[in-house]
DNA sequence: ATGAAAGCGCTAACAA
DNA sequence: TTGTTAGCGCTTTCAT
């Protein structure tokens, strides 16, 4: 009924076809560096292609070690912010013959936990750690394991390894200004966070900027990362009396989302009542209801770096990247503005 | 510097601190139903402890040919729907000790065969293929390996495995006659695909409902799967000079977004001119401008199925779960109607 | 340039 | 109930 193959063919196999040993035949599947006579490694290869041998990796990293595949910690895959690095971080892996083995933590310190020592525990060649939280064991985890890390838009204090981000208290600064250049000076602020991760730097760009502009602006938290915790911050204000601000500046594009829905059921207008600006630039931005204007994150190179970071070893310093400011319908800048 | 710990403790190293041996070591640690003294359990358990040994994954799954991970296969991660089972099913898939390997295709059959066959290469215990489309790739993986696969959504024509899945084209009926409920008899369909898949099955339920009525509507294609290709349908074919009809149905929530996104571009009322209900019943329709009417899947319940059905080796039937008709603003029956 | 052989850490058949 | 031991398939040292 179920033809199950005999059995897989070994690099034992292959030597035999191919009349060699074991060793050759390493030599030849791995592309080391070994001298292979040319005559053998044609046959090898030839014994190879006949059997549709393909290496047991279990076998392969008991000896070596590690796994080929990476492993990848964020705290929600349903925030596009963290798929949009994970697809591009699953990309550059495949290209170099790595698999991506995903956990989401649902910004839980244990789940994060947990999942960190189940990578260590497979053996993944490394793992790429975005946006965690502070946790202890994270870090008795980390130093207790050969396992290299590398950390993507946020490194927790007292955790070590390279890491990728962005200047995000800069480009807050510099998306507030743009707000400001329109002629608003009432001003709001909706996040959630007020730490030293990139949300709280994101909060002090917008300080610095309101601040240099001699203005006073109001400050909406919501009580959750996500964009339904947004919404009910922006309604929970807004019903509660607060006046509608000129120019709403918010920290990332997931809670801009939860605000332009809160917005649109209260029937306030984007951007004839409001004008909105966010941060982070995911693909979703440019379908919203309206378009929104954010500060786009270079996603692929920033992911291709962690990799980079990660697997071809090529230096361990931080790498901080630019940043594009797209200016979409949600500011007034957009190409639908004139249809109004 | 590095701290990097001498070298992990194995079993024999436990069997040493326990003064026992290997086997009843391997026993105990994997709770085979094997008799174990209760004096000596707690030694091995205290020696396992003082040690803070953990079992060498790599080392076991060369024994016993089969990793503590189940491999998942999505056409996309960057959909939400796809992204809604992905997380079920880590979470399910955690409950019972198993990390989860994610992998997206992007819709490209030899980026999902290679995905496959690393998954069979790292010897997972399972797979889940999420909306796949047909390959002869796919199929000579599958058949020519020992790992079990489960299909979630779709089981393309030819490949064997149970499946777990909702019944589209009755749903689509129903999402249709509510539309019809609305008094509104110009309606058009958009869709992306005509196949066997669930989408082919959403349009031919769209059918059964408009033939029964005796209407004749119109049908919109789209040339991509995501939100974009939907909006560009959308606007074509509106600015191409197409009526605009009084009901939207849509296959698919992520095209639902990319309409609502044209309609708005182009100050098109929804619900006012045209009511709009799709399927699928992701998170992001109750946070959408405006909120959209959906058919709902249980994904938990999905999810969680697919893994059981996967590790626990319950049955291997189909499954066919039952939907919800969730009714909101887009289609008029929401709660803010009434601001309007 | 090639090969023999020693394990990597674990499971399980078999013996005691 | 416990222990001995033979591999699982691969990499790599050391000889040749």
């Amino acid at each position: 009924m179920d033809p199950r193959p005999a059995r897989r063919p070994t690099l034992a196999d292959v030597a035999r076809i191919a009349g060699t040993s074991t060793t050759v035949v390493s030599y030849v599947v791995n592309g080391t560096n070994r001298p292979v006579a040319p005559a053998t490694r044609e046959r090898v290869r030839a014994a190879i292609a006949q059997l549709d041998y393909r290496p047991n990796r279990a076998a392969r990293a008991l000896r070596v070690r590690s796994q080929r595949f990476i492993g990848l910690v964020v705290p929600a895959t349903a925030d596009p912010f963290y798929v949009a690095f994970a697809d591009e971080i699953q990309a550059s892996a495949m290209r170099r013959g790595y698999l991506t083995l995903t956990g989401s933590s649902g910004f839980n310190p244990d789940q994060e936990a947990a999942l960190l020592e189940g990578l260590v525990d497979e053996e993944a060649a490394g793992v790429i750690l975005v946006g965690l939280g502070e946790s202890r064991d994270l870090r008795a985890v980390l130093e207790s394991s050969p396992v290299p890390a590398v950390f993507l838009h946020h490194r927790p204090a007292g955790l070590s390894g390279p890491l990728v981000t962005i200047a995000d208290r800069e480009w807050a600064r510099r998306a507030t200004e743009h707000l400001l250049g329109h002629g608003h000076t009432e001003l709001a602020l909706l996040t959630h966070a007020d730490d030293d991760g990139p949300v709280g730097m994101r909060m002090r760009g917008f300080r610095d900027a309101v601040e240099a502009a001699g203005i006073e602006p109001s400050l909406w938290r919501t009580d959750g990362y996500d964009r339904q915790a947004a919404s009910r911050a922006v309604m929970t204000a807004l019903e509660g009396g607060a006046a509608v601000p000129r120019g709403l500046v918010v920290t990332t594009d997931e809670l801009a989302f939860g605000a332009l829905h809160a917005l649109a059921a209260l029937r306030i207008d984007v951007p004839g009542d409001v004008a909105v600006i966010s941060m982070d630039g995911v693909r979703e931005t440019r379908t919203s209801v309206p378009e929104l204007s954010t500060v786009a994150e270079p996603f692929a190179a920033m992911g291709e770096a962690a990799v980079s970071l990660l697997l071809d070893g090529d230096g361990d310093g931080d790498r901080v990247f630019d940043c594009e400011l797209v200016l979409r319908d949600s500011c007034g800048c957009g190409r639908y503005a004139d249809l109004a």
